[in-house]
RNA sequence: GGUCCGAUGGAUGAGUGGUUUAGUCACCGGUCUGCAAAACCGUCUACAGCGGUUCGAAUCCGCUUCGGACCU
């Protein structure tokens, strides 16, 4: 028996996840927590597509510009952070709205990651260089004297997954595959999740005139703003890379804004693919709010 | 009306007789426990149509269709 629930609405970008979560929480008076690895951080509102401030003044909303771009930050402070924000939430309210694109953080949120050490960020740095220098394979081989179980399984063309293996492994001494558990944590409160989509063909029309809109909106000066920092993680993201393409001189405006199109479509299709695995997520058409918040209610009952 | 050139998978573009045969991009599908809007993987067998030559044709020949250039 459980009276506080979270309330998690998933989607690919541009789905009409924000205006939805709105109606959502204006219909439960309560807050929004974002599970969007870039809606965190201040100086991007444009290409993040934030909830604007008129937006904000309708619902209240947590983790949405509320760090630097040069921040470190990743799913296991998120998931920290966000069960503290959601305990002191839920003091208050019975339900809270989760709602983000980030598949990883949602994770996170829902079932938690392994407590693994941090990782001292010189030692990621250097094993990044040795693995431009020495290739993936090399720093596979190294993985395979380490943690030969993870060895087998990891994606070994896949230099992020080998060096994280590594790093882990030398920081704690210990095999990486010896300190995953891959167990899901339990959660002091339900979770219900839902999943807006649409059409592929209807989502990419909505996405190609989104874009369109933040370059209306001013997203060109938004990345020149952004672009002395450019080499920060958190920039490393659709709609901004493209200009900084552009401002080096490496592609025009136009291929610019196509690629931005292109890469959000994509993204949009690796979301999907995500989200498709999660049984537990309930779908929807955006424009169905009736239909959302009877199910969302249907739930709460039975949980209750 | 005549002459010449061309026609390759969604796009581009190699390939002039023979196990597999491009490559690139896009699309599509997938992977996923600390950079995740990231990183990575996989699939997509086409040669305009018809007929002929040949053991064997995208590749040679003929006709047809379509496109382009030029000539009268």
């Amino acid at each position: 028996m459980n009276t506080k629930h979270l309330v998690v609405i998933a989607g690919p970008t541009g789905s009409g996840k924000t205006d939805l979560s709105i109606r959502v929480a204006q219909y439960y008076h309560c807050p929004i927590i974002s599970t969007d690895s870039r809606q965190f951080y201040r100086g991007i509102p444009i290409g993040t597509a934030q909830p604007t401030e008129e937006e904000q003044q309708k619902a209240e909303h947590h983790f949405i510009a509320d760090r630097e771009l040069k921040d470190n930050f990743n799913c296991g402070a998120y998931e920290a952070e966000a069960l503290r924000r959601l305990e002191d939430l839920f003091l208050k309210h019975d339900v809270v709205i989760a709602v983000g694109g980030s598949g990883l953080y949602i994770k996170a949120l829902c079932e938690g990651m392994d407590d693994l050490p941090e990782v001292d960020p010189s030692l990621r740095e250097e094993l990044k260089q040795r693995c431009y220098a020495e290739g993936v394979d090399a720093m596979a081989e190294e993985l395979k004297r380490l943690d030969p179980d993870f060895y087998e399984i990891v994606d070994r063309k896949n230099p992020a997954r080998v060096v994280r293996a590594l790093e882990v492994c030398i920081s704690t001494g210990k095999p990486y595959s010896t300190l995953r558990s891959g167990e899901k944590h339990q959660r002091a409160f339900n979770i219900i999740k839902i999943g807006v989509t649409m059409e592929r063909e209807v989502l990419y029309e909505r996405i190609d005139r989104r874009v369109d809109l933040m370059v209306q909106a001013g997203l060109e000066e938004e990345a020149r703003k952004v672009y002395p920092l450019r080499e920060l993680n958190a920039l490393q993201t659709v709609g901004y890379r493209e200009w900084f393409d552009h401002f080096d001189g490496k592609i025009s405006r136009e291929e610019a804004i196509e690629l931005i199109k292109r890469n959000s479509r994509r993204y949009a299709k690796r979301q999907m693919t995500w989200f498709n695995r999660d049984s537990e997520i309930k779908w929807f058409n955006p424009a169905e709010t009736e239909k959302i918040l009877e199910y969302i209610d249907s739930k709460i009952c039975s949980l209750k």
